[in-house]
RNA sequence: GCGUCCAUAGCUUAAUGGUAAAGCUCCGCUCUGUGGCAGCGGCAAUCAGGGUUCGAUUCCCUGUGGACGCCCCA
């Protein structure tokens, strides 16, 4: 024995150490309170909502979201992690969810069964970008989307109701919903056009970021936190006022319904989603509070035109997704508590090698019987074993020595009185089970 | 992709151009049939590579990772 562990500390300076890959973070046992809760949260949602979980491919043919997420997303251009397999195809790991939903529906025929179909997924993107406060290079999304049916902004108000709802279920108060709509294809570029316009009469007044923009992405005008750009701004033509009339009409009702729900909102028409494919109703929530700001919580909105880009035909869809982590930031900055699973225990200790056997034995029984149990078996002083069983905050101690199995008993101990008595065993479970109420 | 700051035991910190100190944690003993307290003991670190130097953990460079801002974004 003592050779091997020489043997292995002479090898120990040739081994390499690792460190996690930039932007990828463990999750600890100690963490895995708030991602219980968040998991339990959203899948009730998804159930008393109607909606059908669905799980999709971490990896995906790096063109559906070229095709989809679009020429003007740093989210595809910049940030995607892509790969070539060895039979040459791109892939790309997902870095959102909608795409890879969209393709799922029809693919799998969703398409043909009953309209809308509403389906959500929780799970891990990935994104190359510099890691700061609420942005990490692999997180966690939790996405709603209802794909299919008419187009009808009852489906918007619903999407943005189930969010404003994980938020309520999660103790985040004082949300901050902005939302937007940035039409369709009828009035969008009317629009934009008049932006430019607008904005090439005010050129030398805009910063370098924003002489940019007015190439890549003029919509982005709106957004500059720039001094000048914001004073331009306010008389920057206003979307709202420029949407064709069936978009301002799906607007309206889209507000409406949030109305009858009592969700309040912002107008916001400097909101624009980064992505492409997003028509109409575009909204956010914010965390409100200045310290450990992590951006926006969920972002989403309607995505009428998606499925023809990956070769359907035209479905009207609405979507959201929120960060897992940057919710968790937001429970950790308030210091909002998640009530673990409640796992009220009993410690089961040893005194003696026999008695260590048929304690190992009598685990496995009151595990059967769906009792939890901790226990320090490898430890060989009883007093050590109970040491642990303080540390574990338990309140109830078993204790198995030589006359207790002789006895046929063992002895239950309360470690908050510090009484204790003998019980048989085979009464065992059941006196436990009463003790823990 | 750009910028600023950072890196010593598991954690929090200390110190030094001559290989490192402490608190907490962890492990053990006092206490192999009874936990919390206490005492004693133990394990355990200079992120990696290069440079300057007689000598680097300390100074310099690069890399890696972290924190934060910008771009962008959940």
């Amino acid at each position: 024995m003592p050779s091997t562990m020489e043997k292995i500390n002479e090898k120990k300076e040739e081994v390499r150490t690792f460190q996690s890959v930039k932007g990828m973070h463990d999750v600890l046992p100690a963490d895995q309170p708030y991602w219980d809760k968040i998991t339990d949260v959203v899948n009730d949602l998804g159930r008393s909502y109607g909606f059908g979980k669905i799980e999709t491919p971490v990896l995906e043919f790096a063109d559906l979201y070229n095709k989809t997420s679009g020429e003007g997303s740093d989210v595809v251009q910049k940030e995607m992690y892509t790969l070539k397999t060895k039979g040459g195809d791109f892939l790309a790991l997902r870095p959102e969810y909608t795409p890879g939903v969209a393709r799922a529906y029809m693919e799998n025929g969703l398409s043909r069964l009953g309209q809308p179909q509403k389906l959500y997924a929780m799970g891990p993107v990935f994104r190359h970008e510099r890691p700061q406060l609420g942005r990490l290079r692999e997180f966690t999304q939790i996405d709603f989307e209802t794909l299919g049916g008419v187009n009808d902004p009852i489906y918007d108000a619903e999407i943005i109701s189930i969010f404003w709802d994980l938020l309520a279920e999660l103790k985040i108060k004082n949300s901050i919903l902005k939302v937007n709509s940035i039409g369709c294809r009828v009035c969008r570029p009317i629009y934009k056009k008049q932006l430019v316009n607008y904005y090439k009469n005010h050129e030398k007044e805009l910063c370098a970021d924003c002489v940019e923009r007015l190439q890549t992405n003029p919509l982005r005008l709106l957004d500059c936190k720039e001094e000048g750009c914001i004073k331009l701004r306010e008389k920057a033509p206003n979307f709202l006022d420029k949407l064709c009339v069936t978009c301002s009409g799906h607007f309206k009702e889209v507000l409406e319904y949030l109305d009858e729900v009592t969700i309040p909102y912002e107008l916001d028409n400097r909101l624009v989603r980064g992505l492409d494919y997003y028509s109409r109703t575009v909204f956010e929530i914010y965390a409100e509070g200045k310290e450990g700001d992590v951006g926006a919580i969920v972002a989403g909105g309607r995505y009428d035109y998606l499925m023809e880009m990956i070769g359907g035909s035209l479905t009207p869809a609405v979507g959201a997704a929120s960060g897992a982590e940057r919710l968790i930031a937001v429970l950790k900055g308030r210091e909002i508590a998640v009530t673990p699973k409640s796992s009220k225990r009993v410690f089961l200790a040893h005194a003696g090698d026999l008695a260590k056997k048929k304690a190992f034995a009598l685990l496995k029984e009151l595990r059967s019987r769906g009792i939890i149990v901790s226990e320090a078996l490898a430890r060989e002083s009883l007093s050590a074993q109970l040491k642990v069983a303080d540390k574990e905050g338990i309140s109830i101690a078993l204790i198995l020595g030589q006359k207790e199995i002789y006895e046929k008993s063992v002895i239950l101990r309360d470690l908050r009185t510090g009484t204790q008595e003998a019980i048989l065993v085979e009464k065992l479970a059941e006196e436990i089970k009463k003790r823990l109420k």
